[in-house]
DNA sequence: GACTTGACAATCC
DNA sequence: AGGATTGCCAAGT
């Protein structure tokens, strides 16, 4: 607790998405207890990249599956390019299939209850 | 220290 | 069905 620690929550989801796998903001959020603050997730990607973290940023989308961040990542097409690394396909910047390579991020343990 | 902005999403007209 | 509004939290100005 104290100290952003919903940043903290979101680093360990986001870390937590398997290869090949994608989600979104509100997913997020509502994992960590937070459905309404799926924006404060974003911001906390946006973070994530100036922290240099190893986040796999490039595998969180907003709920229509629609690569919205890529305009941060180093390059236009770094965030593309890396989920087509994983086996997905995108096409105009956004994910197809994305419902079936939706993964729904386990509901943190220690935050509330 | 108040106001604005931001990689979203749900709700209301 | 689609545009407009609100909610939420943190950081920048």
């Amino acid at each position: 607790m104290s100290n952003s620690d919903f940043f903290d929550r979101v680093y360990k989801v986001v870390e937590q998405i398997p290869e090949g796998r994608v989600t979104s903001y509100g997913a997020i959020a509502k994992a960590i207890g937070a459905a309404k603050s799926s924006r404060t997730v974003g911001y906390a990607m946006n973070a994530c990249v100036k922290l240099d973290r190893d986040l796999p940023a490039h595998r969180v989308v907003n709920r229509n599956g629609v690569l919205t961040g890529k305009h941060h990542f180093p390059g236009q097409d770094t965030m593309q390019r890396l989920l087509e690394e994983e086996g997905l396909v995108i096409k105009n910047d956004q994910i197809q299939n994305f419902k079936t390579i939706f993964w729904e991020p386990p509901v943190s343990q220690g935050f509330k209850l």
